[in-house]
DNA sequence: ATGGTTTTTACTGCGTC
DNA sequence: GACGCGGTAAAAACCAT
């Protein structure tokens, strides 16, 4: 009966990706990362998707360069460690060293100069103390992304950016509360839609050790925190997909694609779900072409309910009737 | 916890092939 | 009559507060 479809991050903060469809089990002819199809280049010995470009090696175990993890920038970041910064959490582990009452071993007040001479000791304990653990925190979480993003075939920069991102909310102390392995993998995912190559969250669930609600919880808090600046994701970037999956005309595509420029303008589509504008705008495009379709069939392949896609098409018609609105 | 928004589910009537 | 379509109401899912 009705499955119960996990709905991702994306679909609800409009902070979209390319996934989130049902996609799960069709990776023998279409694109593990967008769902687009495959196109085997025979001359080349290569699978290409048509959807996103993504090559995918015939038998995709080996994703090219993870064994030369780091080129010297990246090097260069890693030893590198994060200012001194707030006191705020580590003061605990502090007075249990040197305590914090100025007082000697028998109770004794000290002296002025002794005092002086404890706070210093403080300070720069604290700041070694600091030092030790983020960079100890930081080496870890840099080999989890090393590691999840070898698993996920992310390209090299793209790990570059997890690690920056990782670099930032460690050094903004939003790691106490959360699991290094949580806010590593939710820099992977943000990393990877930053650059325009996102993966599904459940793959990135996989990829780590943490649950979906977690991931979720994590990479939302990481986002606000660090103000990371996701651009929801253009539903034309899931026409494409759908189109060859409906087997439209490329005409009924690109007039999909129009549909949805128009919408833009119009400001249809904010606050709304991509895949949704995406579905409509496939629903909508070949019956402007005489072509048949259905939202049933429609409905089938994008995982958007009929009403939904009624909702959205019906949108999208009337912003390209009227292309100066008010 | 609560409220607000979006999407989904379920059900309806209407027109057409 | 089945099918596709549009609409509605209630509910679920989600976010934000």
């Amino acid at each position: 009966m009705s499955e119960a479809r996990p709905r991702t991050i994306d679909e609800q903060t409009r902070v979209a990706t390319h996934e989130t469809e049902s996609d799960q089990e069709r990776t023998q002819n279409a694109c593990p990362e967008c769902g687009g199809a495959l196109h085997t280049d025979e001359e080349h010995g290569e699978t290409v998707c048509e959807e996103c470009g993504l090559v995918v090696e015939e038998n995709s175990i080996d994703h090219g360069p993870e064994w030369r993890a780091f080129n010297p920038q990246e090097k260069d970041e890693k030893s590198r460690v994060g200012a001194p910064t707030t006191k705020l959490m580590h003061d605990k582990g502090l007075s249990s060293v040197i305590d914090w009452q100025d007082k000697d071993a028998y109770g004794n007040a000290l002296s002025s100069k002794q005092r002086q001479k404890m706070q210093r000791l403080r300070t720069w304990d604290e700041r070694f103390r600091t030092r030790d653990h983020k960079e100890r925190n930081l080496k870890q979480a840099l080999g989890e992304i090393e590691r999840m993003g070898s698993a996920l075939g992310l390209a090299e920069n793209v790990r570059e950016t997890a690690s920056v991102i990782y670099r930032r909310a460690l050094e903004e102390d939003l790691l106490p509360g959360r699991s290094i392995e949580g806010v590593a993998s939710a820099a992977i995912y943000a990393a990877a839609r930053q650059a325009g190559t996102p993966r599904r969250i459940d793959r990135v669930v996989n990829a780590s050790r943490i649950d979906e609600m977690e991931f979720k919880r994590t990479y939302r808090y990481i986002v606000r925190e660090l103000g990371l600046e996701i651009e929801p994701a253009d539903p034309e970037s899931y026409v494409g997909r759908f189109a060859s999956e409906l087997d439209l005309s490329d005409e009924a595509e690109r007039r999909a694609r129009e549909l949805l420029e128009t919408g833009k303008d119009q400001l249809v589509h904010v606050g709304k779900s991509p895949v949704g504008l995406a579905a409509a705008a496939v629903y909508a495009a070949p019956l402007l072409c005489n072509e048949t379709i259905t939202q049933a069939e429609v409905s089938e392949v994008t995982d958007i309910s009929e009403v939904t896609i009624r909702n959205r098409y019906q949108e999208l018609l009337d912003a390209a009737e009227q292309p100066r609105p008010a």
